[in-house]
Formats: structure tokens, C-alpha cells, sequence
DNA sequence: TTTATTATACCAACTAGTCTGCATAATAAA
DNA sequence: TTTATTATGCAGACTAGTTGGTATAATAAA
């Protein structure tokens, strides 16, 4: 039965993630991950030492999904137009049609899960999600400011506002999105920023 | 001791409504409530029956406030200007500088907490959330279908996506402003939303 | 007194976490 | 190649503390 193949620890982290989305992560009981997954507790604690070092693998796994997806639609944008205006759209573009693609009514964002939950956590897990939102944030910055330099823009903007201004988008999308199980709502949002983008900068 | 004037009740919401926005619904446990009060369980017990029909309490009570502020923007927004353009760009305006003048580190929009948590309340508090955050958005729809009726749009745009948007902007940007411990976040990204519509609709 | 409000003591269920033990897999020795 | 040894991965019973909730008594207000 125990194999290298069936990979308990991820099995575990797939489960957990799914119902601390539902439920948060204290309405969570270790009891249920293990219910979900088919395990006992003594192979939960095998992997983990506690529920806190569960949501800190959570957590982490989850930016390592997030940022290589970025990545992936990154590099693509790229390939597809030197232009840094049009790189950017075609960027926000792939994002809307990955969002659009899983017409599952969206499971949300860990991060902002964590959030409404910050005092749960040790203070390096809050630095991390912090870290992460800005880190997030600046990508979209550095974009921006490379179309600012070939493209003076129609009003007064700051690189710093329209990268924020995403960021919320997105998470506040994933709200509406599982509140009103509406899977497009992020997408449609998004295109709205798009469309401002063009506004400011396009010619 | 126990007079009309000291409300028990109200201050039972009022710290539970706090402690709720930083640990969770789940997270938040009676003993924690009662004593952040400084009364005893069976106070506590006599002013709610059980800790479901405090969540239901705290929801409606957070829309309560909600719509009477956004309703008084709104008349003074009206007062301030006939033009359906003018009179959303102040409204907006009038919502940006309240939230910059509670330069509190955001507590949060208990809809979006409870939204993270979701299964952990009943069905009829996930439909009150779901037709809150509609109405919320419909009110922003009427404006700017009035909008659209005196100014036509620079590009093709959707009132059913514009409104959506201001929605995903502000409780994005609670949770941001959360984690950054920034309070302006939302009061930023709004004021981009501004310069939006003004760029789609005037003149 | 009657009624509204709060205090105290308590409970059953659930919580995270521990402990011992057991099967299999990998490695080493014969 | 067989056999002994150890490491890995997990099962499941158990515990100490916490949870929401109750029963009842005390106290204050009308």
C-alpha cells in the first residue's frame, strides 16, 4: 500500500486547501483533512507537526502555483509583442481566459482567506502574504512603467495606484466570484482595466 | 448596574463585529466575546440564543450602517449636482475621502469575512450576503445608466461591468489595505475608477 | 410581586496533539 | 541470494483543554 506514487503530503495539502477556502482555516478541523483525504491522524502528524506549519506549507504552495502561472502568462505576453502596452494587454488578456476556462464557481484566494483570519497566524505567515501582495503588485508596476516611457499618458497617473488597483480587482473579484457564483466576474472586471489602460496610453 | 443605557446588546455586537474582523467567525470564540465585553455567558446567552443568530445579527447590522452611509453620500452627491456624471463623480469622491479620514488601519467589510468562511453559516445569511453585495452594485448601476443616457461613451462599455467593478474594487482593496496595513488602498484604486469614467464619459 | 437581566456552575462534544505499535521498503550483512 | 536491521509511512486509541450551550440561582427594575 505505501508507495512513493501516492503522494500523501500533497493529497493532504490538495484536501486542506479546498476546505479551509469553504470554511476557513480555524473552522477547519484537522479531523475533517484527514476524513477528506482517507487518512488517520497519526499520518497527518507524520507530515506536519501542527496545524500551524500545515498553513504556512498551505500558504506558500499556493504562491508557487500563483506565480508560475503569472510567470507562464508573463513570458507568453512577451513572446507575442515587443511593445510594452500591448505586451501588457495581451497579459491581462491570458489572465481573463485562464480565469474564464474554469467555469468553476471560483474556490477563491488563500491569501485573502488568510487575511480575514491574520490574527490565527504567526506573525512571519502575515509578513509572507504582505510580501507576497507587493511583490504581486510590482510586477504589474514594472509593466506599467516600461508603457509610461514610450507612451505619455492621457492624465496624471501613478504607476504605484494602477498596479494597486489591479490587485484589488482581483481579489475583490474572487469575493463576488464565490459569493455570487458567478466564475466570470474577475474576467469581465478585468476587462474594465484593460480598457482604462487603452484609454490612458493608447494613442 | 444593568441600566437601558449601557446596552448590553449593542456592545456585544460592537465587540464581536472587531474581534470577528480580525480572527474569523469561527476563530472568535464566546469566552472571548464576553470578555471583551466584561460580562458572563449567561449574559450573553439571554441577548442571543446561540452564536448563529449573532452572525445573523452582526450581517444585518453591518448592512444597516453600510447603506445609511452610502445613502447620505448619495443625497449630498444629488445636492451637490443635477448632472448624473458630476453627481457619481462626487459621490465617489465623497466615499474616497471618508474612507481616507478613518487613517485606522482598515477593520475590514464583515461580508467579505463571512464570505471566506461561508460554510459556516446557513443558507439564508449566504443569500443575504449574495442580494446585499447585488443591491450595492445595482444602486452604482442606476447611476451610471443615467450616465450613459446623457453621455455617450467614449468606448463600449457594459453598466452591468462598470458597477461590478467599483464592487471588486473596494472589498479588493479591504483586504490589501488589511495586509499592507494601508489604510488609503481603497481610497486610491477608487480615484482611479474615477478618472475611468471620466475618460469614457466626458466630454 | 413580577419581570428583565446577569452570574455561576456545569456538561457533552469537539479540538489539536501524543503515544505506541505495525506493516512495508530500503539497506546492509552473511 | 538470503537474512538481519533500520527507516519510512501510517493506524488508531488516548489525553488535556476548549467549544457552544444549559440549568439554575441571584439580583435589579417596574
Amino acid at each position: 500500500m505505501p508507495t512513493k506514487k501516492n503522494n500523501t503530503k500533497e493529497r493532504i495539502l490538495a484536501n486542506s486547501e479546498e476546505l479551509i477556502l469553504q470554511q476557513g482555516f480555524v473552522g477547519t478541523s484537522i479531523d475533517q483533512i484527514i476524513a477528506a483525504t482517507g487518512i488517520t491522524k497519526g499520518a497527518f502528524f507524520y507530515h506536519f507537526p501542527n496545524k500551524a506549519e500545515l498553513a504556512r506549507a498551505l500558504i506558500e504552495r499556493f504562491w508557487q502555483k500563483d506565480s508560475a502561472l503569472l510567470e507562464q502568462f508573463s513570458q507568453r505576453a512577451d513572446e507575442l509583442s515587443k511593445d510594452p502596452l500591448q505586451s501588457m494587454l495581451i497579459f491581462l488578456k491570458l489572465f481573463e481566459e485562464y480565469i474564464e476556462a474554469l467555469n468553476d464557481p471560483s474556490q477563491g484566494c488563500l491569501f485573502s482567506s488568510y487575511v480575514y483570519e491574520s490574527e490565527q497566524f504567526d506573525e512571519d505567515i502575515k509578513q509572507f502574504i504582505a510580501q507576497s501582495f507587493e511583490d504581486w503588485r510590482k510586477m504589474y508596476e514594472q509593466r506599467i512603467k516600461s508603457i509610461m516611457n514610450k507612451y505619455p499618458p492621457k492624465i496624471e497617473v501613478s504607476t504605484k495606484e494602477l498596479s494597486e488597483t489591479i490587485v484589488c480587482i482581483i481579489e475583490g473579484g474572487f469575493i463576488l466570484s464565490k459569493s455570487l457564483q458567478d466564475a466570470q466576474i474577475i474576467a469581465r472586471s478585468l476587462r474594465q482595466f484593460r480598457h482604462y489602460l487603452q484609454l490612458v496610453f493608447e494613442t
